[in-house]
Parts: structure tokens; C-alpha cells; sequence
DNA sequence: GTGTAATCGAGACGGTACGTCTCGTCTTCTG
DNA sequence: CAGAAGACGAGACGTACCGTCTCGATTACAC
């Protein structure tokens, strides 16, 4: 059934394009990622790329991606809170550093005006890290550590949204211990304690 | 105390500009915003607009504000709770309007290339309401009502954090009774209750 | 030998811009010439333009001289006095034309503050006719009928100079039998003959 | 009858405008010359300026005219050959000065697009020195140093022609003998003398 | 091996927004 | 009420980046 024809695709060029995309992002923010500069960078033709990529937000959430890949937390043997904490932690510490902190803001910024890139970033950003922290929580109530009746969506996007909050607006710090004092906020509640 | 010198500022054009920044930014969004089509629709020549503003994200910004000026929500006569319900659902109405939430994601994303329009949102928009929100949580904890040893700053990010990040991200909705939850959840606390 | 790489500069656009120069510099004067109407008559991007052309004065003069390509007169077979009265009488024809002298006009204001401009004007407009004279006296002394001692270049200042000064400054009219009037109150001479 | 009312014009003011005006212009050439400029200057507003100047080619002609005033040239007691040589030669140290030289440029770059300013070019600035030089070349005819039937205007073109031509054009120098070679060219003829 | 077809580097192109500049007009307050 | 101060409309300038396109030069696989 068919073999392929032609010139195969250079994984050389793809990986290239990658790592460029990356390292600008990362050393100069979204607007030293101009498709161009990447195109340069990586030794390979603007055509190229927007052969394999629909736009410039496409390539470079692809080159964020691949710097960022191995920054997703899986807790094993921890606790309920531990392994809360644990995992917001990595994001905390992720974000504290100032060039991914800014390429990540600047990739959301560009998915204001990109509702593919925003999909995918939903897709390939948020949702794994959302599915372990479902986990998490799901084995927290089943535990008994946690409520049965919580809104998990509502509880991570109490938990990571600060954090998201806070990187997009730059309104409040990202401490060392903000996954500590997030977790422990919302687990005893702030009202009053009779 | 040197009386005003020259022809002073047309109210007139400021207003116009003004008033076709919002509208331009609510109907079409931050891309139909640029600034030829202000001038253009406010009849007003780019110099001015050049003249008074630094660029176009502190138009818009100004063309926003003006336009949801009435928007910030000051509980009274309210007990603690209902009145942090009151605040955050106010939010939650603006952000539930797609024109608005549109608007107000172009904005953010125009401010990650630009710190002093960062600054600006934070000041003008941001700070008003953390302000009011400081308040009913201050003086929740005088009422008894709140735990005495809550982090003000914390709260407010895991109240108004979960908001912002569905508004930017848009993995989750903006449900009618979403200030209800936010509310009640970090209120209880997450964890198991013996 | 060296192939061309990437894609070869567009013949057609090159052509369209110096159409669209030179037709806007000829029916409304330089003023007309901006930018923007060149690129819009010549269906290509002010990019385009500036991609080939440092600026403004650069792209009308290209304009006018593919206008203008045919009109250096070479006189051949004549004799002296008369391929003298040939060259400078074509340049008075050219010169009444109103649509020709304002476009002149215009690229030799616009020189005035562009030393390159003005540079190219000399290179490509003045001195391929200077040379052409230039040949032409020689001849003509080396045939007896000039004096040997005369200076080349103040001579094709005499003889041209009356003419641009008259197009630029407009004090005097360039009726049909200025070059003959030229020459021959060169050739002989202002002074009383005894 | 009816003495006039209201506050007389500024004499001052007209003054200081074209001191400014003319500094401006020979220092920085036209484009130092903008009216903003020409009023700070000047400690007037440019309301007043253009109340008394019809535009900008105006304040600059009228600026540099009366830089220039004391440089016209009347010869006298002298022969035919010596004034035209004296006069042309004057007129050549103007232009040798770069300031002077790059400001008349400017102005007639300015003349180009406003026929208004051509016109009082022309009878401000070359009509006193043309009649001038009438007067000798009538007087040279009298005397019979000149030849009766040349052509007056004629004359005048070829003799100051070449200063302006290359002035405008810079295809050439003005080296301090050109006034001596110009008139003893054209007097003598560059014809062949049996 | 030779043909065929897709890929690649290079870079020109149309489109479109940006922010700057100067001109000449106007509006207000001050002396 | 003339004039300084300076805001304003108009509109051209040159720059930047996006995403598309057109070349000629490379590869691989298929025959």
C-alpha cells in the first residue's frame, strides 16, 4: 500500500527548528521568536517551517514544549497534600524562573488571537498536568483525606490559578513555599474554625 | 500657581478616542483595534492619539476602562460571605460577556510585551478591586467570620485566580454560580472534615 | 558559475514600480509620486519597494529615467557646431515639455536633501550627456573649428547651464531656437570684433 | 484717517523671526528650518508667523534674504570686463560659502512645489541682480566694448547659468577664478579665430 | 543506474500595522 | 486685542513581521 515517495521529511531540519524556536523564546521572549530569526537560527528556510507548522504560535509553543518536557511532576508514594504540594511546586518552580516564566506568558499571549494554538495549548500544557493532579485528588477522596464532594476542576483551578494568575499579571511573587501555602489554605478552608 | 498656558486639551477628542477605542475593541476585538481605525472612527488624526498616549495598548486599555468604569462592585450591607460572593460574581458576569472577556484577554496579552501597560492593568484595573476585596476580608476576620491568620493576598489569588485563568486558558466554563463556589469551597477547606 | 539561489527578483514588480513612478512623477509632479500611490498603482507592497529602493527619491528618479531612456541624443555625421545645436536642442525639447521640466524639477529638489539622490542624478542623468559633449568638443578641436585652448567643462556649463537655470528658476523661456542662440553666441563671442 | 486699533505688529517679533529663520537655515540647511524650530527660536508663537508669512518657503526666503542683503554687488567705475567679472565674482564667494550655498539650494528645492515662492525668488533675489548686470552689459554695448546685437538675457544665462547649474547639481567646483573664466569664454568666443 | 517526486535553502513578495514627523489651522488664556 | 502656547487634522515616511510564493539544488525510493 503505497511506499512513500520523494524526499523524505529531514528530522535534522525538524529538530533544528525546534531547538531554535526554543532557545529564542527562552533567551529574548515571544518577539526575539519571530519566524525568521528561528528560520536563521536553525539553518532552515521560513518555507520549511510553515510547511510543518500552521504559524509562528504553532512552532514555538512546539519549541517551548520540548525544552519543558521533562518538567511534568508525577508524585509517586506521596501522601494526599504531599504529592499536591509536590506538583505545584514544579509548576512554582518552573515559573520562578524568569525565561520560562516569560515564554509561557508570552505563548498565552499569542493564543489570545489563535484559537488552534489556544486548543493546544489546553491539549498539550494543561490537560496532562490537570490529569495528574485529577489523580491525585481523585485517590485523596477515595483515601479519605479529602471531601467527597469537591469540585475537582474547581480545586485545581484553585490551586494552579493563583499561580497562572499571578505569572500573567505579575501582581503578586511566586515564593518557595506559595504550593505549600496554596494547599494549605484550601484544604482547611479559611472560615472560621469553631 | 502658573495658570494653564496654550489651547487646552479638547476634551472633545479625548472622549472620541476614547469612545472608538472601546468600541472597536469590544466589537472587533484587540486586532480591530489599531490605531488608524480609532483615529479614523473617533475623527481624531494618529498624532493626537500619538500626542497623549505612549502606544496602542494604552489607548485601549483607556477605551476599556472607560467602557466598564461602572463595573467594580462595592458590597454593602452585606455579611462576609455574601458580600465576597457579590464581588467575585460581579466578575464573573463582565467575564461571561464574550466581548468583554475578549477584550479584556487582548488587553493582557498586549501587556506581555509591554511592562508598563503590565503596570497599568495592575494599577487601574487589578488594584481597585483587590482593594475593595482586602476590605470585606478585613473585615470578615474583625466579624469572626474568617479564620484571623488567612493570607489577604492568597485568598484574593485563589478567589479571583480561578477566573482569570479559565478567562485566558479556556479549559473550563464561567458557570452562573461559579462565585458561589469559589466561595463556598475555599471556605469549608477541601479536606476531610471529622 | 554560482547559481542564483532563492527566488529571482520579479521582473514584473521592477517594471510595475518604475511605470507607476514614473506615470505618477509625470502627471501630478513629485508630490504625487509618494510611496504609497507607486505601489498601489503598480500592485505591489510598499516592502517591495523599499526592499529595492534605500527611498522615495531613489525609486521616482529610477522612474523618470526609463521615461526619459531615449532621449540622450548622439549626433553622428554632423559637424561640430551642428551636433552641438543637436544635443542641446533635444534638451530643450525635453525641458518644454511641462509634464518632463516639473518632474526634473522635482527630483532635483528632492536631491537637495539626499546627497545620494543627488549623486545618482549626476552619475546617471548629467553625465551621460557631458560625455557625449564632451566628445563632441573634443572633436571639434581636434577638427579646427573650436579653439584648442578652450575649457571642455566650462564650455558644457555655458551651454547647459542656461538651460537648467532657466527650468529651475522659471525667469526665462525656453523658446525652439535656444540652442542655436546658445551656441552661436558661444561660438563667437561677446565681445566687440574689430 | 482712523488711526489704527489694536496692538501694532511686533517689530520685534518680525525681527527675531527672521534672525531665527536665517540661523537656522544657515546652520542646519532646510530641514533644520522647520517652523516649530524657527519659532522656539525665535520666542514666538507660530500662530504669529503664519499670520505674517504665508508659509514656510516665505519666512525662510525673507530670512535669507536679509542674511544676504549687503551682498549685492554694484560695481562701479569700472570697465565692461572688470564689472561683470567683479559681479559674478561676488556672487561665486556666496555660493562657495557651504552655509550659503546649501541654504539657497534649499530654497530653491522649495520654489519647486510653491510657485508663490518661485515668484518672489525670482524678483527678490535674481531680478535686482540681473538689472544689475543689464546696466553693465548695456553701458559694455555703449562703450563698445560689447558687441551690439547680443542678447541681453541670453548673456545673463550664460554668465550665471553655470554658477547655479552647478550649485544645484554639484557636478562641478566653483573655484575662485570661475568668474574670470566665464566672462573671458564667452567674450572671446570658443570659436576657431582665423 | 536512472527517473520521479517531494523536500530543502534562499529569499522575493503582498499585506498591513506601527510609530514618527512636519505642515498649516485652530483655540484658549495672558499681558 | 495681539500674541505665546500649544493642541489639532492631515497625511507621507520608513520599519517590522507575517505567511505565501517561486526558484534551483537535494535527496531518497521505485523501477
Amino acid at each position: 500500500m503505497g511506499g512513500q515517495r520523494g524526499r523524505p521529511r529531514s528530522e535534522q531540519a525538524r529538530v533544528a527548528v525546534l531547538e531554535a524556536a526554543g532557545d529564542l523564546l527562552l533567551e529574548g521572549g515571544l518577539a526575539a521568536a519571530h519566524v525568521e530569526a528561528i528560520a536563521g537560527r536553525a539553518g532552515v528556510s521560513k518555507a520549511t517551517i510553515y510547511k510543518w507548522w500552521p504559524n509562528r504560535g504553532a512552532v514555538v509553543l512546539d519549541g517551548f514544549l520540548e525544552r519543558v518536557r521533562h518538567s511534568l511532576a508525577i508524585p509517586e508514594g506521596l501522601r494526599t497534600v504531599a504529592a499536591l504540594e509536590f506538583q505545584i511546586g514544579e509548576l512554582v518552580a518552573l515559573f520562578r524562573d524568569p525565561r520560562i516564566g516569560s515564554a509561557l506568558r508570552g505563548i498565552a499571549s499569542e493564543a489570545q488571537s489563535d484559537p488552534e494554538l489556544a486548543r493546544a495549548v489546553r491539549e498539550r500544557w494543561l490537560a496532562p498536568r490537570r490529569a495528574v493532579t485529577t489523580a491525585v485528588l481523585t485517590a485523596g477522596v477515595a483515601a479519605g483525606d479529602l471531601r467527597p464532594d469537591l469540585d475537582v476542576e474547581l480545586v485545581m483551578d484553585q490551586l494552579y490559578g493563583p499561580l497562572y494568575f499571578r505569572l500573567m499579571f505579575g501582581h503578586g511573587p511566586l515564593p518557595d513555599d506559595l504550593a505549600h501555602r496554596l494547599v494549605n489554605q484550601l484544604l482547611h478552608g479559611i472560615g472560621h474554625q469553631d
